[in-house]
DNA sequence: CCTTTTCTGTAGTGCTCGCTACAGAAAGAT
DNA sequence: ATCTTTCTGTAGCGAGCACTACAGAAAAGG
């Protein structure tokens, strides 16, 4: 019985990520935030609330599509260390191509923030590392099934993967390509121990 | 003849860099600099110029100092191989140190960066290659004399530690610890080629 | 038709940003 | 002491920030 939306609010959605993974949380401004979305500021506040619930809700978006990839690799992958290995491969040829921004959004979006935005910092770190304990998890699969030697440092073994991958998101923005990053996946994978240990 | 400065200009250079390092350029605000530098905006523009000129010579200021580590550990070295570790363990041990704010200035200061900050990007991003560049000439020392198989992907060598320890400066922010930052360390140098070959 | 409800666009709010005009203070030259 | 020059602090510049008051427009119910 009252008005309805003009726009395509996931459209819109779609767009704000866009905006947010090439410049940041802080460095994108709400006229280019609606500039980008195609409506105007009362627009976007009704539909999304504020700057921040609206980076919140990009970030779930993120996560369930461009960010996915991840995901399933760990899932779909029969043991630890092919999962791994895929999603080194994976991050590599998602972060060079020019479909989309450089790198990754949980990686790069909110580094130099003020202490305003000091929350916003924090939910990409706590994304960070659930991404890490989520490698560590496949990779304890692997020492539960023998395929590691005993007393493998997994934690470690995470912690390394996950530092090569946020490297290759860093180079990307750099401008590597994907040749390059898949040579740095390649490189990564001598750190994974065999199975019958050094 | 005239009146001279009443504040100790390295000093102050000093508490930028710091304030730089914390929050990054953009999200380090004239108001929050002169706090720290103990002056005024007026002493800070005529002792410095301009915000991204401050900045440019913070940076400076800091290869000079915290970030010197890196430069000494590559010329020092008798081998790549031994610079690189060496580069990786003090890496470890700066990032992860609370004398200082945590990780690169280089690497995390400039990451999300409006249009009007593009120079500054580019700035740290061709620091970044400089590294990478750096760190690719002592492992093709290593190739040339011998220590390495021919035909050894020395640019990707680079790549891959320049990556790592881009990622150990993200991990160090996030709160890893100097052991966590060693584990990754040691990691990394699995990759490292024999001499004699695969 | 008219009413009700929600969305939309214009036009602004107060605030902080990087930066500076201006006047007074300090130090060397004469 | 006086002049000259440069620094310092106050106070404020225009511009952009995140955000919103308000009025008109649009859709459904009566």
């Amino acid at each position: 019985m009252a008005r309805q939306r003009a726009f395509d609010r996931d459209a819109a959605l779609e767009h704000a990520l866009l905006a947010f993974w090439r410049h940041g949380y802080e460095a994108t401004s709400i006229a280019e935030l609606t500039a980008a979305m195609g409506i105007r500021p009362p627009s976007l506040y009704a539909a999304f609330g504020d700057k921040r619930r609206l980076f919140e809700e990009a970030v779930t978006h993120y996560q369930r599509t461009y960010g996915a990839f991840t995901t399933r690799a760990l899932a779909e992958e029969p043991t630890g260390r092919q999962a791994i290995e895929r999603v080194l491969r994976e991050s590599a040829d998602e972060y060079a191509t020019d479909e989309h921004p450089r790198g990754c959004l949980v990686i790069s979006a909110a580094v130099n923030c003020g202490p305003e935005s000091a929350e916003v910092e924090e939910l990409l770190r706590d994304l960070r590392k659930q991404a890490k304990a989520a490698l560590k998890k496949r990779i304890d699969d692997d020492l539960a099934a023998g395929r590691l030697p005993a007393g493998t440092d997994t934690a470690g073994l995470a912690a390394f993967y996950a530092a090569v991958i946020q490297g290759m998101s860093t180079q990307s923005r750099d401008g590597a390509g994907r040749a390059e990053l898949r040579r740095i996946a390649a490189l990564a994978m001598a750190a994974y121990p065999s199975p019958g240990g050094a």
